[in-house]
DNA sequence: GTTGAAATTAGTACGAA
DNA sequence: TTCGTACTAATTTCAAC
């Protein structure tokens, strides 16, 4: 299976650079900006709506491109009216020492839209799309379950998506509206009761991929 | 804040018909699939790939935009050369009759990449991607955490993302190899102890956006 | 990094099968 | 409906600045 990753797995180092490759200057995260709202328009038009030429337009779209920064294009398309309306989150315990068992069978189930690893309680979270809920048991149940890697699930249904952008980019932060306080004046004083963070467990075995 | 779902809210009913509009065959599922590994693919080369006219695939290109099958286009980042190599998943509880304010202090979280409505234990995931683990701290206590709708939270981090498509699609259900058993015959004789799925609580109320 | 002109390709319209 | 072609508009490429 192809791993899109992506987060570095020593999650804990402040050390991370941002530009193996290329180094994104405004320019490009501009670029990416409206390539988030329009997969699709033209780099003549995307170089007006940036504000540069159409040659520099063209050399840093394929920068962007070659570099890996843009890893692809996708439409993206209305579940229900595919007839895949319903979607589910199943976390999966995995067996230690049968990631890559689990890891081959993931890779036989298109209907899983998304898998990630997590720390916490599971160790995997996977989103599929499926026709109705008893596919989603069926799912769950038969596949999933006869997979000896597989420990143990979880399922929850997902009743609304409320929000989905294509991805975040570091721009966008500085479009928060109306923040109460900011982030310095606020520490210390907050409800930490209310919240509760979950350790890597044994997670952090899930990331050797050949165990 | 703009819904983009999607979910029937009644999950329970298998009553569910794909075309309110425009009903998907077998080309229109081609096309998407095209779309969903190069959502930049001219139409010309679209037609070629599907195998149709050029001017077919205009007119179904136009009808699956027009009828809201496809949403919009956009590119796929890779969120670590963007300086946000950090992903968290947020388990949010929500207080019953605020989730209208919830929404609203979601819209204000550029960050946020994904929330999603859900049964079980909590009400809510959000998927929040950071540049280092401290402001994923830093979102969830100073942030989420003042916002009085927001009753408790659960964060896990995602140590690798492992599989991602565009989306799913019916036709992809076909692609299984080597299923083992197929559904029907293994009704009954599956391990039920290692699996569990979790009740939809008092998430329905989320259903109702205006409480 | 920009501009402008040639070559190519995309998008549209329409008649025929 | 779908296809094929001809027509128009736009985009991409490539050159010189």
């Amino acid at each position: 299976m192809s791993d899109i990753s992506s987060n570095g797995g020593s999650g804990g180092g402040p050390s991370g650079r941002i530009g193996i490759g290329l180094d994104l200057d405004a320019t490009h995260l501009k670029i990416l900006e409206v390539l988030r709202e329009n997969g699709r328009i033209s780099v003549s038009a995307l170089a007006d709506r940036v504000g540069i030429s159409r040659a520099n337009a063209y050399t840093r779209f394929e920068a962007l491109r070659a570099d890996g920064a843009i890893k692809r294009f996708t439409a993206e398309i209305d579940h229900v009216r595919t007839g895949l309306g319903i979607t589910a989150l199943i976390f999966v315990t995995v067996r230690q020492q049968m990631w890559r068992q689990f890891r081959a069978e993931l890779a036989r189930m298109p209907e899983v839209e998304y898998c990630a690893i997590t720390t916490g309680q599971h160790d995997a979270m996977i989103q599929v799309r499926m026709a109705d809920v008893a596919e989603v048991h069926a799912m769950v149940t038969d596949r999933l379950a006869n997979i000896p890697a597989v420990k143990a699930t979880e399922t929850v249904f997902i009743l609304d998506e409320v929000l989905r952008r294509p991805y975040v980019l570091p721009s966008d932060r500085e479009k928060t509206r109306a923040p109460r306080r900011t982030v310095q004046e606020e520490r210390g004083d907050v409800p930490l009761g209310k919240m509760r963070f979950v350790g890597a467990a044994e997670g952090r075995a899930a990331l050797r991929k050949d165990d």
